[in-house]
DNA sequence: TCCTCCCATTGACGATGATCGATTGATCGG
DNA sequence: CCGATCAATCGATCATCGTCAATGGGAGGA
């Protein structure tokens, strides 16, 4: 198994820009993961109607229908943004809430903040 | 199903945060068309070496060779980056010298500041 | 003119990804 | 325990992507 999912950071580029020093190629492949998880428009809007909700959360039942996809391809999605760090799913009672982790997106926005 | 249903999308303005608005479909597509082009380990170290070119430029002969990968591969690649406004290229005699844009990284940049 | 250099395009191939229907797993209410 | 509900996984299908070898095309130089 490759398992290796939920969230490890490595050792983070954390801070660096890609415009500031020379990329080396294991810190691209991280990074390109990170913005392979954004390159989907029904994950950017999954992350757009996380950030939107009133408490910080919500369940895949509250996200299904305004996404227009089924509930195992949202269930896909949730799963792929889990593993790019990007949001975090922890289950109470029957539901499983989703929230975003906010600290993870900024560590991308970082990588293009290059002085433009 | 629960509480709240979530917003519909409001025609959304160009430099709009994912995280600050709902997202709408169209916009979603854009965006992650332009996230997609990020999500290539050779493409964020493609950047990388135009950011630190010391005119701001470079042609594909200086770029072939430090990202390890074939001419076509890395024209290929050049050509995704340009469709996606991400590097500008102009013909200067035999060599076509490509430039960031700036610009355009800042915006994807700014869809994903959301105050974290 | 012909040849050489630089870059783009094409075609093909394997790998990855998005999607859905069906199923399974987990949890609660009765 | 049983049935209902929410979510994750499985299996399959179709599209897209990354890559390279081969080829095409434009610009200079001999």
């Amino acid at each position: 198994m490759a398992a290796r999912s939920v969230a490890e950071p490595a050792a983070a580029p954390c801070c660096r820009s890609v415009l500031e020093a020379p990329l080396g190629r294991p810190d691209a492949e991280e990074l390109a993961r990170g913005f392979a998880a954004l390159a989907d428009p029904v994950r950017l809007r999954l992350l757009s109607i996380l950030a939107a909700a009133a408490t910080g959360e919500a369940c895949v039942c509250d996200v299904v229908e305004p996404l227009g996809k089924s509930q195992p391809t949202v269930s896909h999605h949730l799963k792929v943004l889990g593993e790019a760090g990007l949001v975090h799913g922890e289950r109470r009672g029957r539901w499983v809430w989703y929230s975003l982790d906010r600290e993870r997106l900024a560590t991308l926005r970082a990588a293009i903040d290059g002085g433009a």
